[in-house]
DNA sequence: CACCAGGAATGTA
DNA sequence: TACATTCATGGT
């Protein structure tokens, strides 16, 4: 397929979703630093468990860099426990803590950026590209496995490397801030939007099969 | 009871 | 490079 053919398809599929689901509104937090936080404590978790844990952080008032720093580690993990995983995000909230004031007055480009938050002990390529795009606005496209649910069933694009989707995305698509930010989001309520079908579907299918 | 959710690190081959 | 395992809570 031509890549001009690609890059209308991709837009197509970005009108459908918006007048679909409408706007997202993504990423929800009252601070840029909250962005970060929420982005580790998501890791493979849902977002309902992550609300209590930042709600618990709020409600501490040390939703702020030094206060977690400054926090006796075991309290930190209590504070987040409704998370999971809450040994390894302690630590990585305090790791991600650091970078985040280390980089506060620096003015690196994207590139050099995405590598300093890929230097961070638990930060990986998806965590990063959140960051980068949500809190420090990069226009950066986010690859998680429902983007590669969605390349798959609408037969856009297979790869197995992270990096392959990002390059698709951002070579297809203008490189836009609010359009990376609002795609993303509606990608995930697509691929949420089509699990409820399947089960409905399921449920459909035991009524009258029976 | 099992399975999943807005992943990443580590170890093995 | 390609898989398997581990980390942990709360909802279905």
């Amino acid at each position: 397929m031509r890549m001009v053919t690609m890059r209308k398809r991709l837009r197509d599929l970005y009108l459908e979703l918006l007048a679909r689901h409408g706007h997202q509104r993504w990423w929800p937090a009252d601070t840029k630093y909250e962005v970060v936080v929420g982005a580790i404590l998501t890791q493979n978790t849902s977002w309902k468990n992550v609300e209590r844990a930042i709600a618990c952080l709020k409600a501490s008032g040390r939703l702020l860099p030094h206060a977690i720093l400054d926090m006796q580690t075991q309290e930190l993990e209590t504070l987040i426990r409704s998370s999971g995983y809450y040994r390894q995000k302690a630590e990585r909230l305090k790791l991600a803590s650091e970078k985040w004031l280390e980089l506060r007055r620096s003015r690196l480009g994207t590139n050099d950026l995405r590598k300093q938050w890929l230097s961070v002990r638990g930060i990986g390529r998806e965590t990063a590209d959140t960051i980068l795009l949500y809190a420090l606005e990069r226009p950066v496209f986010v690859i998680d496995a429902y983007t590669r649910l969605f390349c798959s069933h609408h037969s856009l694009f297979e790869a197995r490397e992270y990096d392959a989707y990002k390059c698709f995305f951002e070579s297809n698509l203008p490189s836009s801030v609010p359009l990376f930010k609002e795609y993303h989001a509606l990608i995930v309520e697509w691929a949420k939007a089509n699990k409820n079908r399947q089960k409905e579907a399921g449920h459909r299918a035991r009524n009258t099969g029976h």
